[in-house]
DNA sequence: TTTATTAATGTAGATTTTACACTTAGCAAG
DNA sequence: CTTGCTAAGTGTAAAATCTACATTAATAAA
């Protein structure tokens, strides 16, 4: 057996995160110009080094809260990546993380001290290294995701129309979704509460304003269901 | 920005193999007894530690190479997991890797040179470190990538029966399938070539032999279907 | 009060999935 | 050669799900 671990090479490990968000626009990624070389002043997805001490899930939530300020926000890995020159700098891996946040609870703090921006991801700039790749990669991932587990409460306010929610899987999955069949089989999953309040601005009606029933929704995201759209 | 290539802290990285086999028996896993410290005579997925110049995907190819003697295997990058004492010795990253062999094709080579053994899922020993929730998940991914893609060719003989095709399935799925609904959706799927042999050993009858359309079942790897079992 | 705008709502037909049982071929034993 | 045994092979009807689709309702502005 030839592993031994003093002779084994050791590697930088980076974090990358694909940061979701959703407004009128559509489906938005955040990033940032790097301001250090190399590649000082391109666009970038968010990251950081990996701690001698810091287990990867962790790392990601520093530098998610680093850049954005959010905290308790739920992050899955994605994968590794580890083409030897994806950095020229040195040879460097890197774990690509993916999160949902919800626009609005931010953006003042963020834009003004890293120069983060929201792009809508058909209007993305091209990114550095491999990076594109990444987002790629994380978007096939969410449209999966959204498949199996609910999407929505990380994405959206805390009210909003059902209309919105069907403009946010329409933007996952970019494509037109039957409004009636939707609305039907979201209210099959049992997770929405409908309040007795409605939105004026979008119509003279005013359309009603739902939230999600947070115990039933988390408890969706552990017991995978197949959801057809 | 903090980031800084020469401040970084370095670490090992290690790839663990879970290598998925099929016979009579059922699925079963590919493992060996560690020959050396820590946890010596323990078992373990295979595994070794990324080279400064490789990459991750030729690292698990190596590794597999090494201890089975088998080339041109498809592998799936599967998970980096990063716990901090997972690996007592030093602080090291795993990223675990998945294949599917055949488990005739070697055998001989593999047990003789590593101690390497097949166990079924249900009967494998405790495996040191982490191993085990990396089987775990591989299992889960393993489940979910046969409802997306055709799996089989991977795993059985050249030529099989229909009920050793659906036995792999049940293995993969732990349930039991509709014998008379497996075959014709497998046979809706339109990648398997009916041979004019029989299969005697199973029964008096005797059993069509089947072969997999090796061009049919990879165009369906690329585009991904959804198969309902 | 008319008009314009978006919200809300149900159904019929098509498709897919599921559950289920008898006949056939071939060998072996008597 | 007849009978018995074993696993192989095959089809259908009922249920569930998915899809396509159009009218009425509520309100504010003109």
């Amino acid at each position: 057996m030839l592993n031994s671990y003093s002779s084994a090479d050791k590697v930088l490990l980076a974090v990358d995160c694909i940061i979701f968000g959703f407004d009128e626009e559509g489906l938005k990624i955040l990033l940032i110009k790097r301001d250090f070389e190399p590649e000082k002043g391109k666009w970038s997805l968010i990251g950081g080094f990996l701690k001698k001490e810091e287990v990867l899930d962790t790392a990601a939530i520093r530098i998610l809260d680093r850049y954005t300020g959010l905290q308790d926000i739920y992050m899955e890995q994605l994968y590794a990546y580890s083409e030897i020159n994806r950095d020229p700098v040195e040879r460097t891996i890197s774990v690509a993380y993916y999160a949902l946040i919800n626009i609005e609870n931010h953006n003042e703090e963020l834009t003004q001290n890293y120069h983060a921006q929201w792009f809508s991801i058909a209007q993305a700039p091209k990114l550095i290294f491999d990076h594109d790749s990444m987002v790629e990669h994380a978007i096939r991932r969410l449209r999966y995701r959204t498949s199996i587990k609910p999407v929505g409460f990380e994405l959206l306010p805390e009210k909003f129309t059902m209309r919105q929610l069907l403009e946010l899987y329409e933007a996952i999955l970019s494509k037109e979704l039957d409004k009636r069949n939707f609305i039907s089989k979201i209210n099959s999953l049992d997770i929405l509460v409908k309040l007795d309040e409605k939105d004026m601005m979008s119509s003279r009606k005013g359309s009603y304003l739902y939230t999600f029933d947070k115990e039933k929704y988390d408890a969706k995201l552990l017991n995978d269901f197949v959801l057809n759209l």
